[in-house]
DNA sequence: CTGAAAGCGCTAACAA
DNA sequence: TTGTTAGCGCTTTCAG
């Protein structure tokens, strides 16, 4: 049944005018009789005429797409990032292009490629865990499109950037430990190269510092696999054990959970726990995790406001532009 | 810096050949010299050429892309399904457009309406919740593009769909629990409208009926609202108690959990408790959720694959298809 | 084996 | 105010 899809020509021919006449009407040109542009107008109505955007863009040299790079769909930080970044995006005409890159830096690499062959004007890429040969990047700054990192910064690389403030977050958790009368905060951290991770760490640290605490313990971790469980047992039998930890992650936290339950401690009372992230397994923990919340859906609005400033070219001299969004602490049960 | 994109015509004149030679070289066309062939592909190698897609597209009146929509991204299900389907289209070239109804039946509407003017050549479609009227699908049916539905069918319509056998899992988690020696099985089901809802309610009934328990106990609830918490307290105050209770998803398996743990009973021993969908939460409760597993993103691997032959022309009479994707029981500490 | 030319659907500079 | 024409980048007859 395919019917036929209709183009200016045809609307052009039934009315007897031109094609250049029935675009101008369409395209709201000022240069056009009132009478033959109402009439141009109905007819596309009755014909319920639609542009083709694949003309419109080859024309144009633009493909109104935006590609965005991210480790993992599935992963509710990512999805929570791009439901921000896609709203920013449509609502200026863009379409975005999701790939994933399963964080492999590999794949990565392959997807900046494939984006760039399909011509989008703008690339978003949170980086996958795995990459940290900046190096790899340098190509896409001979690009002529934006590009805008998310949720991680390339150190030196003078592209623009939109991150948490991982260090104040794990700060201002720490600090309300402490304010909750603990003496002994112990940090389980994530991967030791990991810059989010330095920061948190970073951000422990300097509120031990700054209370002068006396205990200061830190264990790197890779979260998901089972030296978090280890750790924290190293932990629960360390004398004097510690009153709280701070975790890199709402994982961590809930392995952490885990093992003092198993010890028969309660959590929130003989050790708070703290996660970072407020993912949505940590209303459905037992207890509910007390954690710093990032403002992922923020950050992709922010990122993709801060690429379609730069495409729609803003002065040279404000890109690149870093910014970092304050993260908040979302008291619960464990803390 | 923005360097000028280069063209094959930018070939043909460094090579004093016609553009249509450039373009047989590059499309491995029979026709042509190998000697021309090498120093074209060479050069195009050389100025890394990449064709334009935009012009490609227009020339074959084909975008290369689907059209997605579901009603939350950061659902866990559908980001799955998402990357199932995704992986299929990639893997065939066509890019993926993902837009998110937010459970609004006149956004999903909208969406359809926008796709189809983007030129989508095919669409995959998970209706919203709160859409009943199938009505408003006729007008795809009269679109030439094909459309599949996925997760929830539409009754009446003669459109291809794939959904996950709701009634088979619900009847074995019911024959699980009753071999189990459960007596007294009650259901928190969902909303008495959705079909998906009614399904799992039927599975349920029959596996009652199939082993003569004259038990039976249903409650329709809304989920992640209090109607659940209500009709869990109703069931656990009942007397005679059930003894186990199948929950219409995970969210509600939660909330029933919370209660049977407020009257300081067992879970998995005083009451066992089965949710539906396995999603992360599942893993994360207190204890781990049995959970009936639905194969999501095989679902979508299966509905973009199905998506495709429809679009390359799969015989009519094969056309609308319906696939019932089976579901599995993951035993865990609940059940 | 290769080139010229038309055309995909639309816009825009130039004429009339 | 409207029409003519060229062109966006590529493919594909149709001639040579």
């Amino acid at each position: 049944m395919a019917k036929k899809e209709i183009t200016i020509k045809d609307i052009a021919q039934q009315l007897n005018v031109s094609v250049s006449t029935v675009s101008r009407a369409l395209s709201n040109h000022p240069r056009i009789g009132l009478y033959t542009k109402e009439r141009v107008l109905s007819l596309a109505q009755k014909l319920n005429f639609r542009p083709n955007p694949m003309a419109i863009n080859l024309k144009n040299s633009k493909s109104r797409n935006i590609g965005i790079i991210i480790p993992e769909l599935t992963k509710h930080f990512y999805s929570q990032l791009i439901t921000g970044a896609e709203a920013i995006a449509t609502e200026h005409g863009y379409n975005v292009i999701i790939c994933q890159s399963h964080e492999s830096t590999h794949k990565e690499e392959k997807l900046i490629e494939v984006l760039l062959n399909s011509r989008v004007e703008g690339l978003l890429i949170c980086i996958a865990n795995e990459t940290v040969d900046t190096g790899r990047f340098l190509k896409i700054k001979n690009t002529p499109i934006p590009v805008v990192f998310c949720d991680r910064e390339m150190a030196n690389l003078n592209i623009s950037s939109v991150i948490t403030n991982d260090y104040q977050g794990a700060f201002a958790a720490t600090e309300y430990l402490i304010n909750k009368g603990c003496k002994r905060i112990a940090h389980l951290a994530g991967s030791e190269n990991i810059p989010n991770s330095q920061s948190r760490k970073q951000g422990y640290v300097d509120a031990i510092l700054k209370y002068g605490l006396s205990y200061q313990k830190i264990i790197y971790t890779h979260y998901l696999t089972h030296q978090v469980q280890v750790a924290m047992r190293q932990l629960v039998l360390s004398k004097p054990r510690p009153e709280a930890v701070l975790c890199y992650n709402d994982y961590v936290a809930f392995d952490a959970i885990e093992i003092i339950k198993e010890y028969e401690l309660e959590v929130g009372k003989d050790i708070l726990v703290i996660g970072f992230a407020d993912e949505p397994i940590a209303q459905y923990m037992t207890p509910k995790l007390t954690t710093v919340k990032q403002p992922v859906w923020e950050m992709g609005k922010v990122a993709m406001q801060m690429l379609l400033d730069e495409l729609k070219g803003k002065k040279e001299s404000e890109v690149p532009c870093s910014r970092k969004l304050e993260t908040y602490l979302i008291l619960r049960d464990s803390a």
